[in-house]
DNA sequence: TCTTGACCTCAAGTTAACTTGAGAGAATAT
DNA sequence: ATATTCTCTCAAGTTAACTTGAGGTCAAGA
């Protein structure tokens, strides 16, 4: 027990808070590893932990399992990750947190700025743009737009 | 027409991008204020734009329709918010903001960190706190833990 | 007058991300 | 050895946030 590195579902469970059914889900759909033990259990590696808690986070920050299995995609199963893998990940990644952090920030601002004035007025903050609206990750967001919106 | 403030559901699909079906569920689900024309149709004011605008741009931030429903909720419907509904709306949704920029950059920095070391070690990053995670709005949303996985 | 276009309602369908439940086998604790 | 706990599969149910479709109204243009 010492030594073994795998996990079963239920550990992995209460070392990340995700539901054991919610595990699962994630291994059927690929997004952790996981192999078989002789009573057919999961056994995961102590890496799923990362994977889990990485997915949990990331989906409040308004991240779709499809967008977050895109990213650990990028990333090898089991083995440790390379130093190219992470490359290639973190830029993947890193990117669109920036724009996802422009756009809060431009969130924020445009309320902040609004206290003052006394009206909710989008027109002078650089939020929003319709038509960039689809895409999400690979073109990136971007709401730079100035003056859509008169009002 | 010259000084009519009224706009039909077209037309503020129209500025927003979004979708007539959708911005009727919102008009349904109360999160943007609609009149009925004689014919029955319904008539937003202009504020409506800022609002549906509003609501796309927190959705795509991981924000559900609930919490943008009770943030849009601290304001009035038609009329021109007071500088007292301001104060209570950025207070409510600023903290979460920051909070959430908080977890962007926690997540970002982890990675950064990790493409030195060559390895998806979340130990020394102060992300992610399985306990917090269910409280989203008003608690606020943490993840400060520092150790809570040893790998 | 006709027809096109924008709007309406209401019911049902859709996708994502799970959860719940039934029924059964496996691992652990006493 | 037995009870309890854990895990399994598979099917079905759930919630959010919509979309789609059928069937109908109404106003404006050719």
């Amino acid at each position: 027990m010492k030594n073994d590195p795998l996990l079963s579902i239920g550990q992995i469970a209460k070392r990340t808070g995700a539901a054991v059914s919610a595990i699962r889900y994630y291994a059927d759909e690929q997004l952790v590893p996981a192999q078989r033990g002789p009573g057919g259990q999961r056994l995961f590696p102590r890496s799923a932990i990362r994977r889990v808690s990485f997915i949990l986070i990331s989906q409040q920050l308004g991240y779709s399992l499809q967008e977050i299995k895109q990213v650990l995609a990028t990333l090898p199963d089991g083995r440790t990750p390379t130093k190219a893998d992470w490359d290639k990940f973190a830029r993947l990644f890193s990117k669109d947190i920036d724009s996802k952090i422009e756009a809060l920030q431009s969130l924020k601002d445009s309320l902040s700025g609004c206290i003052g004035c006394g009206c909710l007025s989008l027109k002078k903050c650089k939020l929003y743009n319709p038509e960039d609206r689809i895409n999400h990750l690979g073109a990136g967001p971007r709401f730079l737009m100035g003056d859509a919106a008169e009002d």
